[in-house]
RNA sequence: GGCGGCAUAGCCAAGUGGCUAAGGCGGAGGACUGCAAAUCCUCUAUUCCCCAGUUCGAAUCUGGGUGCCGCCUCCA
């Protein structure tokens, strides 16, 4: 069953055929290392992994690649003002390698927290320096490349279809430009390459241009070359990456080597947070740690991802991540009944449609909604057996939810008090003292504890965020 | 100001020309229970923002309107 995905640049599904099968090159941007990745960073990074995954589905064997970039992200795009992790060093009154470590850590452990497999390799771009000089020297030896006092800019003259990935029109888009642009540049949209470095610059390096600091957008195109070459298949980033990054990408390759690198563009829309835009200043911005300190599982958060299609904008809401919550922990409950019924005599005979259905939505252009509709189904509509179970732990290598980990409610762990109290309450229901048993379940139900008395007994589960919204 | 996207039940959302408009959450009723919880069963959009049009047939295509959002400026 051949594989579809959308790519930017055609703005079309294509049929996926890597470069050197099976072997498949996925390179995506990663973070830059400056502050904590909010939940919507972390969407581009689910998308990539579920991206990854579905390939891993399909038999490719996947190269992933992503850059951490440490240094040459300045605040603004148009290669103006600080540098990100310079400025944050500054205000920590810490080195910039300090900064970059720290956030890179919390950047995997949350990355872990969601399911998100790591990279093949994790590339930083104060590694890879030497590498991005001599991509900048071919360049300016090429011609593409031009030097003006603080740096070295790329020429977009010399790439006429610049602009095509995100179809804007260069002319159009200097009316509306209120960034001021540096007088020295040919073109405003000419980026840079190099950037020359003050003396009193923490982060330097030495160059044919003297001592300085790399560009932005040079290091994905050196660290994926170097890696990734004559099989760049795949580039992964958030839209927001389109018009600028992207576009320089493309532009800067195409010097570098006379041809395109990278045959599929992929782009994953943003998250927003009640129905508009999330940042800083709107008190709406969130990180993975705020979602479980109001106590969801960081795995409800990727749940409620995999909900929504990559490519739209999904709407993030407590109310919305509260529904995720609930129904992860219904799902678990399901897949245990699975996992504990016997293999079904002569094997499923509705599996081989399930298995069908369930490869058709996700290699249509990734569609894991209706992936996780049709686990539903099985969930739901199937009387469990092994056989099920199995096929529910191979459709988890795509959705990346956790089921084989799975564990039963009232097995967690749970503090002294809570447990004597648990005791106390049977041994009144033992005496049919109902008063006292009910208003022991209340007490534990306040302290986040839900009962459940079954016949085996009784069993308790921690509550799970809701509790304490906003 | 320029460019682009979206609008499906209380919430999160699939579906892009034709079987009864997926799925989850929430809600209602029932079974079960000492009562609950969990679970199970049933129900929960005659209709897809509005108005025209194309078509035998549209949530899905076209035009207009309204609303929201994004990018062009930091951001995944």
């Amino acid at each position: 069953m051949d594989l579809y995905i959308f790519n930017t640049k055609t703005r079309e599904k294509e049929k996926f055929k890597p470069q050197k099968p099976p072997w498949v090159g996925l390179y995506t941007c990663g973070p830059t290392v400056y502050d904590y990745a909010h939940i919507g960073n972390m969407r581009a990074y689910v998308f990539s992994d579920i991206l990854r995954r579905v390939l891993e589905f399909n038999n490719f064997k996947i190269r992933h690649v992503m850059n951490i970039t440490d240094v040459g992200h300045l605040v603004s795009d148009a290669d103006e003002g600080e540098d990100k992790v310079v400025l944050e060093a500054r205000k920590q009154k810490k080195t910039p390698y300090e900064i970059a470590e720290f956030y890179t850590d919390v950047f995997f452990r949350h990355s872990a927290k969601l399911n998100i497999k790591d990279p093949t390799i994790a590339c930083k771009a104060t590694d890879h320096i030497q590498e991005m000089i001599d991509f900048v020297k071919v360049l300016v030896d090429n011609g593409y490349a031009y030097e003006i006092s603080d740096g070295i800019y790329f020429d977009i003259s010399t790439f006429p279809n610049y602009g095509q990935l995100s179809g804007i029109d260069l002319e159009e888009q200097r009316e509306g430009a209120r960034v001021e642009v540096n007088p020295e540049k040919r073109h405003p949209a000419d980026f840079a390459l190099w950037k020359k470095a003050p003396k009193n610059h923490i982060m330097q390096w030495p160059s044919p241009w003297g001592m300085g600091y790399p560009g932005w957008h040079i290091e994905c195109s050196a660290m994926g070359l170097k890696y990734l070459d004559a099989f760049f298949d795949i580039h992964t980033g958030g839209v927001d990456h389109i018009p600028i990054h992207h576009e320089n990408e493309i532009a800067q390759n195409w010097g570098f080597k006379g041809r395109e690198i990278v045959k599929y563009w992929v782009h994953s829309e943003f998250l927003q947070v009640d129905g508009g835009k999330m940042a800083k200043s709107l008190g709406n911005f969130y990180t993975l740690d705020d979602i479980e300190e109001k106590g969801y599982d960081p795995i409800a958060f990727r749940y409620f991802l995999l909900n929504a299609h990559y490519r739209k904008k999904v709407n993030f809401t407590w109310e919305a991540l509260q529904g995720a919550q609930k129904a992860i922990e219904r799902l678990t409950e399901h897949v245990l009944k699975f996992k504990e019924a016997p293999p079904m005599e002569g094997g499923e005979p509705g599996l081989e449609g399930y298995r069908k259905s369930f490869k058709e939505a996700v290699n249509d252009d990734l569609n894991v909604p209706r992936a996780i509709a049709l686990i539903w189904d099985i969930l739901r509509g199937e009387e469990p057996s092994q056989d099920y179970y199995q096929f529910l732990l191979e459709c988890d290598r795509v959705l990346g939810l956790g089921l084989a980990e799975m564990e039963k409610k009232g097995e967690e762990e749970i503090s002294e008090e809570i447990r004597e109290l648990i005791e106390r309450r049977e041994e009144a229901r033992k005496k049919r003292n109902w008063a006292e048993a009910d208003s022991i379940r209340d007490q534990l139900l306040e302290k986040g504890i839900r009962l459940m008395d079954t016949p085996e007994g009784v069993r308790w589960e921690k509550i799970k965020g809701g509790e304490n919204n906003d």
